[in-house]
DNA sequence: TTGTATGCGTTATCAT
DNA sequence: ATGATAACGCATACAA
């Protein structure tokens, strides 16, 4: 290109980089206007080759079909927009094992870092140095052995949100309703959670922990079924009347609460009125179901842009020990869990 | 790397991608030990700089928060994925103008070919040769002025299906609440559909058409109001019993179902009883509304998958006319369109 | 069959 | 202040 300007290829390169510091404005105009002529722009890709870093980061994603990774997603791919980087995807498609060959891939393109929303397990675990040297964040799950700056939902504070929400409705009896843990962090850290509310208020309140699995249903059923039970008292529910009682569930996320929520449609019970609901995360149709759903909803866009900013930060040079941002989830009141009547 | 190897990068470039014909087993087996010994992998961006071509495909979705898109993204990425090429995902976040400028930020890193699932629309429209010469797929809208192979959901067989339907149960009412056309071919396709079906049903049935904006809900109330006032002979709803009428929606996508079913609820109606009901989109969470909804479930995971394949066909040197992809859907027979009783 | 040289489009290190 | 030139990591045309 340059030559048609007249001038040197090295005298483009500063044209760009270094514009007014080095170059005389009679010529700097001279590449300007050839430069319009032309249309021409800088490839990337020959930048990266040449620079060494390439103004790409690769985010992987546990799972595209989530809604949740999607949001956070949005919110970081803006972000990375926004400081003039592009986003490279790489979805698992829930295969873990194929971790370590996506962030091998995305290095492969040179990224200049990694956003990890993954679930931190599986056979191609990565630790600290799988990553090439290149700095990362995690998102919602902790991996082991990687210590980089993490991004997540204070799992804790929300759900001691949630319980003390249910308690001051008269809630006494709670379940939680999580998917198994299998060693994905923020699944742990909300049962733990979970657990210390209710240890907190013993013996008022009494709460137990139900892993769903999809293939389960009825024991879901059987799970809601025994909660009302022991709600009323040991009374058999045909017997009882819609009189007010102390069950409520929680869900450990939105694919739960879809569970929950089927499981409910099937046994005819209502929210609200034959048990109580709070679910994490705030999907758009939470206010459609039955009297609509109370939630803790995450700061999902926010979890995304904090996590591309930490990224940012680090690839302008920070160099710090790796940070921890928990963000607090709100607490949104729908008639799934309004107080207990008398 | 080479060197280490004892043989020249030629050589070692050679056995990437020639392998058997023109090399000497003696010397393959020399550099593929050395390949794994050093833990090698070439680069992709040389690689592309060299070839000019970088098994890298360009995904430019209109809003990556619409779950129609993110399912059709999984479905190209998944057999971009499996062909060897990389997605490089990005979103437009509604902000139509930004499209042209998505495709020369995709092009400078020289992203081979383009799947497009954006409205088409917009300042910054794309005209055919806006990419690079690069090959394109649309998907779900077609590009005025851009004539490339295209994928989507058979509107106008979907429209008369969930009509046909509707027309068996016996509504007689037909509302069709979609958001405005304004030039986003499908939506235009599904509203001219839509009359057709009517004009064939004439004068059996009526039909009507309605166009939603998020803004105003009360308008969307009124419209429903005055179907159901229509299809129970003009008496006022105070006055008349939970009869079977024939007063059904049909909704033109997911965002419009969660507007409807919104209004639903406000105006204390139910779905199936009140008004029949059938959606665009079968969303996890249709099946909880009321009796449940129903739907034209697309066929997403497939139209993504479809559009990829096409788009690499084309990559591999395929050279014919564009071709139109017409997925069909499949209705999802739930509580909100069962038959009209009496 | 293999090595050498050149080019891909930049940046950076020299000279000038 | 600007122009050659080498390098970035690979592919390829050509020479051996």
């Amino acid at each position: 290109m340059a030559v048609a300007a007249g001038v040197s290829k090295a005298t483009v390169s500063r044209f760009l980089n270094h514009r007014e510091r080095l170059l005389s404005p009679e010529i700097a105009t001279r590449v300007e206007t050839a430069i319009a002529a032309l249309g021409y722009s800088p490839s990337p890709m020959a930048q990266a080759l040449s620079r060494g870093r390439s103004r790409l980061i690769g985010l992987i994603v546990a799972d595209i079909t989530n809604p949740y990774s999607v949001a956070v997603l949005r919110g970081a791919e803006k972000a990375c927009q926004d400081a003039g980087y592009l986003v490279m995807l790489f979805n698992l498609g829930n295969d873990f094992n194929r971790e370590r060959e996506a962030i091998d891939a995305l290095a492969g393109y040179q990224v200049d870092g990694f956003i990890l929303n993954t679930l931190g397990r599986g056979a191609g675990l990565v630790d600290a140095d799988a990553l090439h040297g290149k700095p990362a964040v995690l998102v919602d799950s902790r991996h082991a052995g990687m210590h980089t700056d993490f991004v997540s939902l204070d799992n804790r504070a929300a759900m001691r949100t949630a319980c003390q929400h249910l308690v001051d409705g008269g809630y006494r009896e709670l379940l939680y309703v999580t998917e198994p843990s299998k060693g994905v962090s923020s699944r742990r850290e909300r049962t733990t959670a979970f657990g210390v509310c209710m240890t907190a208020h013993q013996p008022k309140v009494a709460g137990k922990v139900f892993e769903s699995v999809v293939e389960e249903g009825a024991a879901l059923d059987d799970a809601l079924l025994a909660l009302r039970t022991r709600a009323i008292g040991g009374r058999r529910i045909a017997d009882v009347d819609a009189e007010g009682n102390g069950a409520a569930v929680i869900a450990g996320n939105a694919v739960v609460t879809l569970r929950v929520a089927q499981a409910m449609a099937r046994l005819d019970l209502q929210f609200g009125r034959d048990i109580g609901f709070v679910g994490f995360d705030d999907p758009d149709w939470a206010s459609l179901i039955g009297p609509g759903l109370s939630t803790i909803s995450q700061p999902t866009d926010e979890i995304g842009r904090t996590a591309a900013k930490c990224l940012i930060e680090r690839l302008k040079g920070l160099d710090v020990a790796p940070r921890q941002l928990l963000l607090p989830g709100e607490l949104v009141v729908r008639g799934s869990s309004l107080s207990v009547a008398g």
